[in-house]
DNA sequence: CGGTATCCCGTGTGATACTG
DNA sequence: CAGTATCACACGGGATACCG
């Protein structure tokens, strides 16, 4: 076997490089815009469009005409359920990094639940609904 | 605000390249030396002590002496509290590439609890202890 | 506004040879 | 076995200029 191929692998691959994140990042936080993107990280505009049909292809985003009244219709970027469900690798990255990477001048982003503003953080649930210490997991692979 | 200096990238910096997750897959694994990695990975050995050491630096891993009887000693990595609590990372990418990257050539990986091999899944769960959903979720930004 | 095209440079990585 | 040293190369990314 090649212990190369698998899922974490080619996950980090299509998603673990610092643009697609901080895109990713940009979205849960509610932009949509090439223009948004471009000024809120200091992409290059080349880097930026390469990234963003990147992801297209990849199927984490779409892209959706809108039109502003008396405006020239404009198009947005919407995530897929694939690149909403990616939110679970930038919570853990964000988890991690506020737990051992602490400078006092980073913001400071934090999770919460969308009615209630409870904050949430990330677990591990066994089969009962219990959770689990992360000292506890095991990995398995099956051979194919 | 630079919006790049957050949790995330600095996380991703550290330990969001190949090689470094998949050493630390490695460790979960029960893997621990030179030896096991380079065979497992195929990875370069100039690279592999390049990543090594800095994963020691980072304060990942601890280099601990052993000795098998009538033998020379050796050294084995082992994972600290900080490498132990990166497994949500390599978790995160695990399930998400095992829901959107199927390919049959792929090896499958899956987690379960140490004890009753209970299959286990990451949540978000709110103060309640309740499981949020991820589309339920929101991300808050401090400034400072 | 939302890109595309071109150039240049730094870094990551593999290959190879050498060491205690 | 567990590295170190050197070289060569591909690729990501920034800067810049241009376009509909």
């Amino acid at each position: 076997m090649d212990r190369q191929l698998c899922p974490v692998v080619n996950a980090v691959k299509l998603i673990g490089d610092k643009w697609t994140l901080l895109i990713l990042r940009e979205m849960y936080l509610g932009f949509r815009k090439f223009d948004d993107f471009q000024k809120n990280l200091t992409i290059s505009k080349s880097v930026l469009t390469v990234k963003l049909n990147r992801m297209l292809e990849l199927g984490l985003l779409e892209k959706k005409e809108y039109q502003v009244e008396k405006q020239r219709s404009r198009y947005e970027y919407c995530l897929t359920d694939k690149g909403i469900d990616s939110s679970k690798v930038i919570i853990a990255l964000l988890e991690w990094g506020n737990s051992y990477l602490v400078n006092p001048k980073n913001p400071s982003i934090t999770t919460v639940e969308k009615g209630t503003f409870s904050a949430t953080r990330l677990c591990m649930n066994n089969e009962q609904g219990e959770v689990v210490d992360w000292k506890d997991l095991r990995l398995v692979i099956q051979e194919k």
